[in-house]
DNA sequence: GATATAATTATCCCGTTGGATAATTATAAT
DNA sequence: ATTATAATTATCCAACGGGATAATTATATC
């Protein structure tokens, strides 16, 4: 019986289950560290919680990530391999620049509306100023792609005359980050201090419509005859 | 001699020095706080380290604050009614409506950029999902008159001409907000991701004007003729 | 089946830190 | 001057938490 089941078990899993295995300890250890940090930041997180909710002995932590600053460091790593990973996804090349921006505008709000965590965790890194960013070697190799995805859309823009010339595609990348950013990141105090719905499906809706006009108002080309889209209620 | 000192000391100030001022210690505690929390964060924040840093035993923090959370607190509504202040010598009334976008927009960003320690505090209170600045009675009934100075440039734009109807004031506030505040917030993640110069004189006078644009051009009315200053490198 | 290796556990440790207890003393009121 | 009040200090404490030590055991290799 118990025998029958764990059979069964090491049939599904190709190497049977093993309840020594390093790469899958690692990976639960950093995904319960990955909420742990988010919810608590580094000093707020607690070892003995992840080692708890990950099931297993808090030493394993210290074995496999030596301290919880790097323990931290690998979390983040993680988080952003992640991201560039979702930014694959955006293909923005057989869009019209228009729409591209747009579908741009609304990628970017999506995703941060869909990962809270991360934008906490993007957070609590520069509250310590990016210096575990900055010591990892790996995140300073890991390139983001999106921001020559962009400037090809600025191009093509630029080239079809929708698009006004000079737009640097950092700082596009930075206007749009920030206003979707914001939207999930600073929204207790802005709620509070306002009285601004920003967390209702239908108050992120409109903002969602709405960054996205203000990325195309602020990049199209207002030269000459200017056709566009951009009329809403 | 020494009694000399001490009676030109007391002549400065009208109430003689005195070793116990309850507002005086308050103050400077508070004063002390705020940038304790600032640098560390709630649980980073170190009680010891701000009775050593005040020149008062830990005691008196409890004295007068209760809990750390508390003091926290405190903080929080100093920060926010500094800030208030601040907003206050922001006069639009007299500027025309894209004068008034413009300034208001360079007033904000220079705010974020002169008062770090102000954005990571908030930050800070948005990690812990507001708890505070929603429980504290004193920051549910600080009103934030911006808003509606936001609002009567607005209502000016659009009678004149020079912006488009239906925009929420609350909405442009924010949208404002996002783009000053992260170029601070994030400045250390963004800077490490893209090697971008967010930090230099140079890069915060370009980015300053830039989100003037982005913001005028997002509100200036763009039916007919609409003759816009908005040009620039 | 014996052995070596490495993954995992059980336990302990000690510095840190919010906060509590109780004594002290400056100041204001009488 | 005396007294009452309240601001301030001196000490202590217990829980927490990062991390270290050492023992254990599953697994791979031979």
């Amino acid at each position: 019986m118990t025998t029958k089941e764990k059979r069964a078990a090491e049939d599904t899993k190709q190497p049977p289950v093993r309840r020594r295995d390093k790469e899958r300890t690692r990976r639960e250890i950093l995904e319960i560290a990955f909420a742990e940090f988010a919810e608590n930041g580094l000093a707020g997180g607690n070892t003995d919680a992840i080692a708890a909710r990950a099931n297993v002995t808090k030493r394993l932590i210290f074995y496999y990530f030596n301290t919880k600053e790097e323990l931290f460091t690998a979390v983040l790593e993680m988080a952003y391999a992640k991201m560039r990973i979702a930014e694959q996804d955006l293909h923005l090349e057989a869009l019209e620049p228009e729409a591209a921006i747009r579908r741009l505008a609304e990628f970017t709000f999506d995703f941060d509306q869909a990962n809270p965590e991360y934008v906490r965790l993007v957070t609590i890194e520069n509250i310590h100023r990016g210096r575990h960013i900055r010591a990892s070697k790996k995140l300073k190799e890991m390139t983001r792609p999106i921001v020559s995805q962009i400037a090809a859309v600025l191009d093509r823009g630029v080239g079809a005359g929708v698009i006004r010339p000079g737009i640097d595609p950092v700082e596009l990348h930075m206007s749009l980050n920030a206003l979707c950013f914001f939207s999930v990141a600073n929204r207790h105090t802005f709620e509070a201090q306002f009285a601004a719905d920003m967390s209702s499906q239908k108050a992120k809706a409109q903002r969602r419509v709405e960054i996205a006009d203000l990325l195309w108002r602020y990049v199209r080309n207002d030269q000459g005859a200017a056709k566009s889209a951009a009329s809403k209620s």
